[in-house]
DNA sequence: GTGCTCG
């Protein structure tokens, strides 16, 4: 192995800095050509099997922003390496302590090296040494943990809670719930997004976002959670400071339930709008303003932005949490992105930064972030829109529609596990198949945006609480939701895109815990199976040959799909007022606030 | 296709 190759695996997903390493690496090779030797200090670290595995993705390799990013993390730390300067001996002392104490498993050779090199030379080239060193240690945690960084001033992953309460001053109540909870270590996204969304909230000058991709059931939720409690610090009666916006009430719901949970004891109002004509009087002007967080699907913050007066002030917001966020930026005439445009421009406050987070990123989500938010930041768990690999997953064909039920039947009679839950492809279908079922002696129900908001809370509870063992949905529930120990999903319509299939069984196997998938498939799905054949393959799962084998996507289809005007976004949410005087859409962009236009160029 | 106000 070439000394570059070596540095460059050890870099794991950031790109090999020649300017700044350069040195190292041509010592490197005069001394070590192969990098066999096991004695080499390099090569004794026990980590290239994960790192070979990892490989970093390709957009996550541009030159100029890695480079800042290795310079930068370095000028994040700066604190710690002033003192690494001054003192350096005790605090490598302290830190490893520290570490050993919260039973973090680095690799002592790493401190041990640290160590030696304090009591022996004290040459400048030592600081280096360290800085390098250090920065290694970071890039084999996050390799470990398959967590990719891409962007600038990325500041170190987090190894266990208790740090929250050190570095950032994190409530010792919000530290004793998650300890109630059982939450001892943080997660791959908790790991890096949390100290990444505090990070973020020292720079109050720039807006910043983070994007935040990793499998379903990872502990997304708590990842935005914790820096949120954090940086608000205190209840104040400021109105709302911060928002977190969710494609569905039951999915605001849950969040909202966390948050609770989370920020028990500390005194945070955390509302959720239940009712908007109920909500317009409790937030509107005349209201106290004594609340800090908002959870909401989008359409009901809308209707109170619209009333005059508007009955909800954002300016005040200084967060900004997308949840599901592929979906919400969905376009089209009854897509999200409108509503989710309006709600951005109402949060008009100097202070506010705004994240990210799915367990799929659409190229649509990411290139407008590209565009129009500065300080871009992405983390990604593992590979880009995978499935997660606790679950099993299957194909079977049915044949036809008739297949289906006959297949099901089957499942239902075999004997099964519950609870188990079966997407379909529209509302109408779900009746459909719960008016089939609901005579074959199982509890079964259905749920969906058809029903009322008493029926889908019913619904929903007594699932949770194991009354319902087999429960039909829509995409209503693709997304977020988090059931305890679903034992199967059962893809009873074959799912309309990967995402869409990825998202349906991340329902299952949540947490680490196994769980089971089962996707029916007839003639007609065809074209797209493919696409989901190649997502079960990837998390491991066998998958028949032929499948990865066809055409790629149906070339009829395709030139349906290229014959379709290349629409783009026509939202946009600069003021009306400088739309008219600049009709062209390029000089609207460059008068435009940033990070508040919608335009696609 | 799905989901997202109010009355």
């Amino acid at each position: 192995m070439d000394a570059f190759d070596l540095f460059r695996k050890l870099g794991a997903g950031a790109k090999f800095d020649l300017k700044r390493f350069g040195q190292d690496a041509a010592r490197f090779k005069t001394h070590k050509p192969k990098g066999t030797d096991v004695s080499d200090p390099f090569s004794s670290i026990d980590y290239f099997g994960k790192a070979s595995t990892n490989k970093p993705q390709e957009d996550d390799c541009e030159d100029g922003e890695v480079l800042n990013e290795s310079e930068e993390s370095d000028a994040g730390d700066k604190r710690k390496r002033k003192h690494e300067q001054t003192d350096v001996k005790t605090n490598v002392k302290k830190r490893k302590k520290s570490k050993v104490a919260k039973g973090i498993s680095w690799t002592s050779d790493l401190d041990k090296k640290i160590l030696n090199l304090q009591n022996g030379d004290k040459e400048k080239n030592s600081l280096k040494r360290l800085k390098h060193l250090h920065q290694e240690k970071v890039n084999r945690i996050r390799a470990q943990h398959r967590i990719n960084v891409h962007g600038c001033d990325v500041p170190d992953p987090l190894c266990t809670f208790e740090e929250l309460q050190s570095e950032y001053r994190l409530h010792s109540r919000i530290l004793q719930n998650l300890n109630d909870a059982g939450l001892d270590s943080p997660t791959p996204i908790q790991m890096q997004a949390i100290p990444l969304m505090m990070h973020v909230n020292k720079d109050t000058s720039i807006l910043t976002l983070c994007l935040g991709v990793c499998p379903t059931g990872s502990g997304k939720t708590l990842a935005f959670c914790l820096p949120l409690l954090s940086h608000l610090q205190q209840p104040a009666n400021l109105g709302f400071r911060a928002v977190i916006i969710s494609p569905t009430r039951e999915l605001a719901t849950q969040t909202y339930r966390e948050l609770l949970r989370l920020s028990d004891g500390v005194g945070f109002r955390v509302h959720i709008i239940d009712k908007a004509s109920l909500a317009a009087k409790k937030y509107g002007p005349q209201s106290s303003k004594k609340y800090d967080i908002l959870v909401s699907t989008p359409n009901r913050v809308i209707y109170l932005l619209n009333q005059d007066p508007p009955a909800l002030d954002l300016c005040s917001v200084e967060w900004l949490i997308v949840d599901e966020s592929d979906k919400l930026f969905e376009e089209g005439k009854t897509g999200f992105r409108e509503q989710l445009a309006t709600i951005f421009l109402a949060c008009s406050g100097p202070k506010v930064r705004r994240a990210f987070f799915s367990a799929t990123c659409t190229p649509d989500v990411e290139q407008w972030c590209r565009l129009n938010l500065d300080n871009l930041v992405t983390v990604n768990i593992g590979h880009r829109n995978t499935a997660v690999e606790t679950v099993e997953q299957e194909l079977l064909f049915v044949g036809n529609e008739d297949g289906k039920l006959v297949a099901m039947r089957n499942i239902i009679n075999k004997g099964f596990l519950p609870p188990m839950l079966v997407f379909v492809q529209s509302i109408d279908r779900a009746r459909e198949l719960f008016h089939e079922l609901v005579y074959e002696g199982i509890n079964v129900d259905v749920i969906h945006a058809d029903r009322t908001q008493q029926q889908r809370d019913n619904v929903v509870k007594s699932f949770r609480s194991g009354h319902i063992w087999v429960l039909i949905c829509t995409a209503l529930l693709a997304r977020g939701i988090d059931f305890k120990g679903v034992n199967l999903v059962l893809n009873y319509d074959f799912p309309t895109s990967a995402v869409e299939y990825i998202h349906r069984i991340g329902r299952t196997g949540r947490a680490g815990h196994h769980g089971r998938a089962v996707t029916f498939f007839t003639e007609n799905d065809k074209p797209l199976l493919r696409s989901i054949a190649n997502v079960i393959k990837q998390a491991g799962c066998p998958v028949p040959d032929y499948m990865i084998g066809f055409k790629k996507i149906h070339s009829k289809v395709k030139r349906r799909l290229e014959k379709q005007p290349p629409k783009r976004s026509t939202i946009c949410t600069t003021p009306r007022f400088l739309m008219k005087k600049q009709k062209s859409k390029q000089k609207v962009k460059k008068n435009a606030i940033k990070g508040f236009d919608f335009y696609f160029v």
